[in-house]
DNA sequence: TCGTCATGAGAAAGCCTTTTCTTAGGGAAT
DNA sequence: ATTCCCTAAGAAAAGGCTTTCTCATGACGA
């Protein structure tokens, strides 16, 4: 159905290495008037290369693929936005799988990047605890950089493998005090992702900082989603009326829990107070207090790392900072429950 | 580098064709013993595929292309999610193009896509009246076409090619006279791409039901982002200070318009109301009064004329309807200027 | 016992390009 | 005029895979 080389050829009245040469910018001499024929034919043809057979033959990757839980996330778009800043300046085409943050999707979808030998993989995914899937993901990762590819994780500090990371731990004790300063003795959590390395080092940020001024925790596990955090709100603080600041482990969630604050007549944050993490987009125009990720630099950080050239042997890990910013959803905690 | 067919067959000891047989789930006869070889030997080797090779033989379609102005803006990416989930349904790979807005971007995407051989193509980047434009770019989708793949647009009424619309004069005039009733006549219009239809109709429909009751539209050319509303809201209202509503093409203009509005303690509605277009999920929690387009649907809905059988010749046109949302930041005009 | 026919393994061709490898032709040099 | 060399065009191979096509083997009937 396509046009290919050897109509260009045919048209032309040349042979088929004749018009490879000339329209694949080949040094290699071709006569002045052969190669205005080709042109031309080409031309009139509508002739686009066959990028697939292309690539066959010499096989330097021009693709990048990205693991991302769900593109509805901002979490997750704007790590995508990082990643195509880089990629559009490379001229690379850019993948993005959806993995419903499922573990044998993610692994299915990175198998199937491979299949389409995608040069680069930024696996911004999952980031799970779970043994079977550190183990399985280890071997993907492997296997995918033996044949030639290079893959670069966001985060999965267990898995062996060049990656981004962040301060979670450093960001979430910063958020801790900032609540303990004002007074905050009993704060609200609610956990997207529990098994996840990011959520694990962010409560234990949160509960050193809180817990070493008396503090206590109030968990609610649950999605890192809006829905999630705005179920959640509720059924903390009905359970839990003493607590006076709620924290979402994902903006989304916190972002929910201000849905809910806002229809049940709570104000924020003279009666709740509410933080969140990675500091989205949004939550500037929510005015949310958060932890912020530099989350566009994480994905354009990630796919330099792929591009560089190999290290010799070691692992490559990057740690960005965390930072966090205050706005208008935290203040003092209410004295009286 | 990567394990090839070859390799696999050299390990079971059996030749090319019978490894290829039995890995392609063929159903020609392969005895079980050589087999249970091959198989083995593909597991031992982590063997994956070359699914470029495959393509260049077989060459039915498996992975869709997306044309985007940019994944940064919720209005395309929330139509991104909406073509992810009937390619996810569908075990497509999605490859997303970021044009920045810019027609020869485009192009040269769509072409770089139509070389990798992509079956199904979503033009849902700028739509614009430019006649260059409208004619380069169906010079590209007939040649697409021709070549077997099938393109569906969003938006693109210019161009001869099955699309996705919205009634967006409709929806356009539904919000003027949601103002009008509320007693606005002088209202700003933070106009974000003004040579896109959408953009085109969304001012007429908009300028029909304003002055219908006398009112005047007070025009500010920008860009279709949060900066240029939060700028162009500062401009209107300082050139026409009898202004008591402010309409962003898109609801990132009037996000940033708020955030002017806020910074300079204008209370919304109450001293001005603020509205815009595309009800991204932000509007909802900030509260944006917005016309909803069904942008995920949008999205999905291509995909799918795109997958569905083509049409004997005529072309696909799905019209979504939108819908006003009324929300907290609409309200009566003030009296007084 | 010989011929026939499944059965199933491998050789070969083809998909679309690019890149050697050959070789025909023309000009320069002797 | 003859040899030599260079230019440049086409033939051939390669890249990884699938799909004919060919053919050897064994089982079976006559």
């Amino acid at each position: 159905m396509a046009v290919n080389l050897r109509d260009v050829a045919h048209r032309a009245g040349v042979s088929v290495p004749t018009a490879s040469r000339v329209l694949s910018g080949s040094d290699y001499p071709v006569a002045q008037d052969l190669r205005a024929r080709v042109l031309d034919a080409a031309r009139e043809l509508d002739y686009v290369p066959n990028a697939q057979a292309q690539a066959l033959l010499r096989g330097d990757p021009r693709t990048v693929g990205v693991l991302v839980g769900t593109v509805d996330d901002p979490y997750f778009s704007e790590i995508v936005n990082g990643v195509q800043d880089v990629a559009t300046a490379q001229h690379l085409l850019v993948t993005i799988c959806n993995t419903d943050r499922d573990i044998d999707r993610e692994l299915e979808y990175f198998r199937l990047l491979q299949a389409h030998r995608t040069g680069y993989v930024i696996v911004a995914g999952s980031g799970l605890v779970d043994p079977r899937y550190v183990a399985e993901m280890g071997a993907r990762i492997r296997s995918f950089t033996a044949s030639g590819g290079r893959a670069v994780a966001i985060g999965h500090p267990q898995v062996e493998v060049d990656r981004v990371v962040t301060d979670n731990t450093g960001g979430a004790e910063q958020l801790g005090r900032h609540l303990t300063a004002l007074g905050h003795r009993h704060v609200g959590v609610l956990v997207g992702v529990a098994s996840v390395s990011s959520t694990i080092e962010r409560l234990a940020g949160l509960r050193a900082a809180i817990q070493a001024k008396g503090g206590t925790l109030h968990l609610r596990h649950g999605e890192p989603t809006r829905d999630s955090g705005y179920t959640g709100a509720g059924e903390l603080l009905d359970a839990h009326p003493q607590i006076t600041a709620l924290v979402g482990t994902a903006d989304q969630m916190a972002i929910g829990a201000l849905s809910w604050l806002r229809e049940h007549d709570r104000r924020v944050p003279e009666q709740v107070s509410v933080a969140g993490f990675n500091d989205i987009a949004v939550s500037r125009d929510l005015q949310l207090t958060s932890v912020r990720l530099p989350l566009r630099q994480m994905g354009a950080t990630a796919l330099q790392i792929a591009l560089a050239p190999a290290p010799d042997d070691a692992l490559v890990q990057t740690e960005l900072p965390t930072e966090l910013v205050v706005r208008a959803t935290t203040g003092p905690a209410r004295t009286h429950p």
